[in-house]
DNA sequence: AGTGCTTTGTTAGCACTGCTAAGTAATAAA
DNA sequence: TTTATTACTTAGCAGTGCTAACAAAGCACT
């Protein structure tokens, strides 16, 4: 029976491992030929549906014209589009083309397939704990 | 008891977590007047000792002239310095100062209280299993 | 309608961080 | 000694974050 874990020891392999697993699927990233910015936002998109600019900004946790730069860019490459807001003409209603759609379901199972390829060494048991382990920070992760 | 969970899933979990983890954690680092990319160099150094830059770019998964300038900011900054080498002297020996010592440790430590402070919502028992899972994660991770 | 405030988005310009290509200096190999 | 390799730097590009400053649209109130 392991002893209860000391908070901050634990906040510590939290920082670092996080860092490292994202290190490791940026490889995986770069081959889908669309920037982690980018590909970021054509996610809340894809799965989120249609989204104003703001929006779309404050869920990726960065400025208006941070995103706006964004959203250029994968309009650029016919990822997304600008469409006209007939309630508020002020604002735009930014959405993935078929072609965004696609391309980022294939980055998200290349990038899963890679990160997965690395669990299979796990025991289930060890799985499910890791699985477990998940669920409880993103219990504590979340605002409240 | 849970059942065994899908492999894939729980990669997919993984990932989005991570993201969320470390944009948390970025708001905190920016009060360290410390870029990110600098900090990370300089734990590197802090924890190892004086160490090349090829090495240094390698242990940072970076390319040797991303790390040459990251380094001349250290050394602006008077947080790292660089020595010769006098086995070889094509190399560089780069050390941290005592300033960037103490700076690491202070912003360290700014972090790991910040993510603990959402931890601390955390039943032991959930501790407990979110450290077993960050340990069987970081067995996964590892290379081999 | 008109006046003024707020909201939405853009443009311009800066800082930081990644890359490759190309160069110099020191060392190793032939 | 000549050649190749290694370590590092410089130059220049792309991407991503920011603030400041602006235009356009909507809102509130007279």
């Amino acid at each position: 029976m392991p002893k209860t874990p000391n908070v901050e020891e634990v906040a510590d392999q939290l920082h670092s491992t996080a860092i490292r697993l994202l290190r490791l699927v940026r490889v995986q990233d770069t081959t889908s030929g669309i920037a982690p910015a980018r590909l970021s936002a054509l996610s809340v998109m894809v799965f989120g549906g249609p989204i104003s600019l703001r929006e779309l900004a404050r869920a990726e946790q960065v400025r208006p014209p941070t995103m706006s730069r964004i959203v250029d860019a994968l309009e650029a490459q016919g990822l997304a589009r600008r469409t006209i807001n007939t309630k508020d003409r002020r604002a735009v209603l930014i959405a993935a083309t078929k072609r965004g759609q696609s391309l980022l379901q294939e980055g998200r199972a290349r990038r899963v397939k890679f990160l997965a390829s690395y669990l299979v060494k796990l025991e289930p048991a060890e799985l499910r704990i890791l699985a477990e382990g998940l669920a409880a920070m993103q219990r504590a992760l979340q605002p409240g």
